[in-house]
RNA sequence: GCCCAUAUGGCUCAGGGGUAGAGCACUUCCUUGGUAAGGAAGAGGUCGUGAGUUCAAGUCUCACUAUGGGCUCCA
């Protein structure tokens, strides 16, 4: 037997620890390296292996679950004393004197009976097992230390040497709001030294990405406590890039056959009644008494849309309709949850209604696919699909839920587009297409949206003439690409790591005149430039040339353009091109020339 | 909302009971320099807010506010 052998991989993918294995095991061995199979038992022997270094300082601990994540492993338990990161430390300190005793990992198995009386003093593992349906269970045994468990887990503590505890947190117990809270600490592991310094290396490489850090940087946005939390300002900057996104979506949409169309910021609560806002989503809006009647901030534009397309009779000629609207809607969001640009409270959504005929939702939702996907190529980023089906929380029929959400199923499937299902994670008029893309860390994050609704047309008695001229009630299919330009941008913005495409860029070209005498001709040039629709600033400060390459340099601007007496006199720029890291000299015609060329690469 | 942590000039951070420090940024002056920090002088904070303990509080306690890490992944 291998000295490294810490289990065995079945057919099925099943992982079987030494354990659990016999003498002559025929399953495929796992040895202690990084592959998924060893990190998987490793990551759960250092869950356990923090548990009894966790006993040891707090011996009262009591210990619910300590799966492995994507991320690593936590452990959720409860204890008297509150625990910071500060604490951290210890508990690493005490699991390496643990591994210094060379425990072995025993298991041992019991009946469910023997087990709920061998701990019957501890309510949370009678909870545990409430969720267990077998009826022989394991323990494991390290020292003095047992524990409850599936497994599996490595032979020894020696194979656990390479671990870090990342964070402390607090975790319902079973994820359930309304349960008491525990204590979760986290924590990674790897099979050595080397793999897991790069990973926090990795972390720490994220970090500096973080949307939050470089917008504060580059002042992009801000956050001001008196006004309110996760209501963000745009700064000139900011605004700039926003403006610009802005404008390469109006075109697209315009080119395909969308109108702009734009509703008030607050209705009369009795139209929210009529749409089920007050009732499903209410606790999310924002009330208000206006000449003793009740108004309701939007937190959606849809009612906006409706009213627009009822103020005309329309025919099923003018079908499918698409109106759309840079929809600014208010979100009474937990404050818990509320982070940077990516959940506030007040947000600005593209957003767009396709009013149609039943038979037109396949083509129009395939048609809203291939528009994300043309936005999502133009960044550059990956995404994937999820069709999420009816909540709890809902309105409507079962029959109808079931025609639209099948709807969207057939418009992926006869197109081979893969998705997944998010049982539930419907909207509270209809099922939904959810486009989510991964950030910097590898957090997932909704984006776009794509919802077949056949609910508000009929509770507001939105109607077309149909070709037999009798009337009929077209399907709404609500859509955003981009979702809300507040969590696009930053999630732009960690992507680029603030390195934005020259098209996005708020400040596109730095200026710098070798001495003052070269000024104004880099202030004409700059000016030039803005009537082609280009933001430049001339850094003209008595500061040193160096300084001033250096600091323009440091801007995370596409151009750094030096003009002195040579480029003056030639009608030239110097071009520092950071994006290609290249020096070169062009005629002001070729610079042009090349600048409107690269703003065309943001059309989509 | 809940658990834990944090909160000092525009930014990054030091100071841990005796009435505030540094670097960058900012202002003025000198320097007019050909590609990553030239020099000098100066201004700016009562230490998130409010209470309390103390002869004395950024510094200790409590509350509040804001920010950060979490709250699906099932022995």
């Amino acid at each position: 037997m291998s000295e490294n052998l810490i289990g065995y991989i079945d057919d099925q993918g099943k992982i079987i620890d030494t354990q659990s294995a016999g003498e002559n095991c025929t399953a495929t061995p796992i040895e202690y390296d990084n592959s998924d199979a060893s990190l998987e038992i490793v990551r759960h022997s250092t869950a356990h292996l923090m548990a009894q270094a966790i006993t040891e300082l707090y011996p009262k601990a009591q210990f619910f679950v300590g799966p492995v994540v994507d991320e690593g492993f936590y452990y959720d338990f409860r204890v008297d004393e509150t625990i910071g990161e500060g604490d951290l430390k210890a508990i690493e300190k005490k699991m390496k004197e643990l591994i210094k005793k060379k425990y072995k990992i025993e298991k041992y198995e019991m009946s469910k009976a023997e087990a709920l009386e061998k701990f019957a003093n501890d309510d949370l593992k009678q909870k545990v097992m409430e969720r267990i349906e077998d009826d022989i269970l394991s323990v494991y045994k390290q020292g003095d230390f047992e524990d409850l468990c599936r497994g599996p887990h490595v032979p020894a503590l020696r194979f656990l040497h390479n671990f870090k505890l990342t964070r402390v947190a607090g975790a319902y117990l079973g994820g359930d709001e309304k349960a008491e809270m525990l204590t979760r600490i986290y924590g990674i592991a790897f099979a050595d030294k080397e793999t897991l310094k790069a990973h926090l290396h990795m972390l720490e490489e994220a970090k500096k990405r973080d949307h939050r850090k470089i917008g504060a940087e580059m002042e992009l946005f801000m956050f001001d406590e008196s006004a309110g939390p996760g209501l963000p300002f745009w700064m000139p900057k900011g605004a700039k890039l926003r403006y610009k996104l802005e404008s390469i979506l109006h075109k697209a949409h315009l080119t395909r056959g969308y109108e702009p169309v734009r509703g008030p910021e607050i209705l009369k609560a009795d139209m929210w009644r009529t749409s089920g806002h007050y009732a499903c989503y209410g606790e999310n809006m924002y009330l208000t008494t206006i000449d003793e009647q009740e108004y309701g901030i939007k937190p959606m534009n849809c009612l906006g849309h409706i009213q627009v397309f009822k103020q005309t009779p329309k025919s099923y000629r003018d079908l499918p309709l698409k109106y759309y609207e840079y929809g600014v809607v208010h979100r009474h969001e937990k404050s818990g949850v509320l982070h940077g640009l990516f959940r506030v409270r007040e947000f600005t959504q593209d957003d767009a209604h396709i009013f149609c005929e039943p038979d037109q939702i396949a083509a129009e939702v395939l048609e809203v696919v291939e528009f994300v996907d043309s936005v999502m190529k133009l960044f550059g980023f990956e995404y994937s699909m999820e069709v999420a089906t009816k909540p709890e929380k809902a309105i409507g029929e079962d029959a109808v839920w079931d025609v639209a959400t099948q709807g969207l199923k057939d418009a992926l499937d006869g197109n081979n587009l893969p998705y997944t299902i998010d049982e539930g994670g419907g909207a509270f008029y209809g099922p939904k297409i959810d486009i989510k893309i991964t950030d910097a860390i590898g957090r997932k994050w909704q984006c776009g949206t794509i919802q077949v609704d056949f609910n508000l047309p009929e509770r507001f008695e939105v109607e077309y003439v149909a070709a037999d001229n009798s009337r009929k009630q077209p399907v709404m299919i609500h859509r955003a690409i981009l979702g809300s330009f507040e969590r696009f941008i930053g999630i732009l913005t960690e992507h680029y790591a603030g390195e934005f495409p020259f098209f996005l860029a708020p400040t596109q070209i730095i200026f710098v005149p070798i001495s003052d005498s070269h000024a104004d001709y880099a202030y004409g040039l700059k000016k030039k430039l803005l009537l082609e629709g280009i933001d430049s600033e001339v850094y003209d400060k008595n500061d040193s040339l160096n300084k001033r390459v250096r600091n323009a340099e440091k801007q995370r601007v596409p151009y750094v353009v030096i003009v002195g007496d040579e480029e003056v006199k030639n009608n030239t720029v110097a071009i520092r091109d950071r994006r290609n890291k290249e020096q070169y000299n062009l005629t002001q015609d070729e610079f042009m020339v090349k600048l409107t060329k690269q703003l065309q690469e943001g059309k989509i």
